[in-house]
DNA sequence: CGGTTAATTGAACGCATTCAACACGAGTGG
DNA sequence: CCACTCGTGTTGAATGCGTTCAATTAACCG
């Protein structure tokens, strides 16, 4: 058993369920912050309920975000030492927080490498995606992409945004008003339709995915 | 010794010298084609000699450049099971191709999962490095950036670029003509000097670098 | 209700793009 | 050696899109 070579049984261990066995949740309030920028990689996250985004201050005072987790995801994983981006509450939430070292005594460093890489390949498509999105040029097409996303989380053709515009504008290299006006014209060409700030429905799927073409 | 707890171990392996004891070195031509966009996830490359690039082409004929390859780089880590990014030899070129499951049964599951995942890490490191760049506005601030990276790669204070203005261009999500005029204005300034298209020198590093910041 | 923050809208500006022309270098053949 | 071409890079001028600054409106919460 030991020697036998069973490679997809590694493969298969998800870091989530992994997480979930062991560490405490701990409670977040809005804005709150779960670890900061240049802090050390110590343990790993998951949220449980609400969601988390990561950002990075440039020394020109410019942010960036680098993602949103949502109930699920597994985040705090960074290829270095210290943490590149700072995690904050995005909404109040909760989330299991696990030291790594404790992770791998539990598991053993096997079960531990092939979860962790999972997530980490998980991560790579999250930035491969973000990346093309910011390499595009026009803010409409930005903007119609980070719907689809949205949308796509929930069933059905609403979405709801638990993110500000600023939020909005800095995961995707834009300002304020540049993602309030995409808004405004995806609306007035009734591809979308906000009933609210917070809350939209997509009515033209086509249309708004020819934009992201 | 396969029961005792040794993570530093398995941590500490090299998937670049792993590939060099197996398989062979093969040519590629510039231009030439080393796996294409939608292309299974089959085999772990290693640069030997010359440059690779990773690209995408979006449907509306926009081409976004993922990273540049150099010796002893490894590329192909991709996290689905089809290549996002096609790869290219940017110039005549010699690269290790081994299949990712002659990789596994070579060095077993371990090894291999803590190889992959540390080069996962750093690939992972690279793209979290681009975004800043392509969130980050100003053209200029782009071009120093990736001459900075350029420089550095090569002791004292002169890079050499391996690939053409097009490819800067879409790597940085600029148009060629756009990366031109910001390489005249970094030359008007003084920061860096070019004696020909391909070949500079750093002038004023610290200019240089306050542009990024 | 006010009071505060967030979001939208307007107008002017600036920077990157676009389209076009020109310069440069390498390679080819007269 | 010159003329020619082709690919690549630079430069110019005009346009357009996103930004910036400012004002207005909408949403939230006591």
């Amino acid at each position: 058993m030991t020697t036998s070579y069973q490679p997809e049984t590694v493969e298969s261990v998800d870091l989530a369920s992994v997480l979930d066995g062991l560490g405490a949740k701990v409670r977040f309030a809005r804005d709150e912050e779960i670890y900061a920028q240049d802090d050390e990689v110590t343990r790993l996250y998951r949220v449980v309920r609400g969601v988390v985004r990561t950002s990075r201050i440039t020394v020109e005072g410019r942010r960036q975000i680098g993602d949103f987790y949502y109930q699920g995801d597994v985040f705090g994983l960074e290829p270095g030492p210290l943490h590149l981006f700072a995690a904050e509450a995005l909404t109040d939430c909760e989330v299991i927080a696990v030291k790594r070292s404790a992770v791998e005594t539990a598991v053993g460093p096997a079960v531990f490498n092939a979860a962790v890489l999972q997530a980490t390949r998980r991560e790579l498509a999250r930035l491969q995606e973000h990346l093309l999105v910011l390499g595009r040029k026009a803010a409409v097409a930005r903007v119609a992409s980070f719907l689809i996303g949205i949308a796509g989380k929930t069933p059905g053709d609403d979405g709801e945004l638990p993110m500000g515009r600023q939020d909005m504008a800095d995961y995707l290299g834009l300002t304020i008003e540049t993602v309030s006006r995409s808004l405004t014209q995806l609306q007035g060409d009734a591809v979308v339709e906000f009933p609210s700030t917070r809350r939209f429905q997509v009515r033209k799927w086509q249309a708004l995915e020819d934009l992201v073409a």
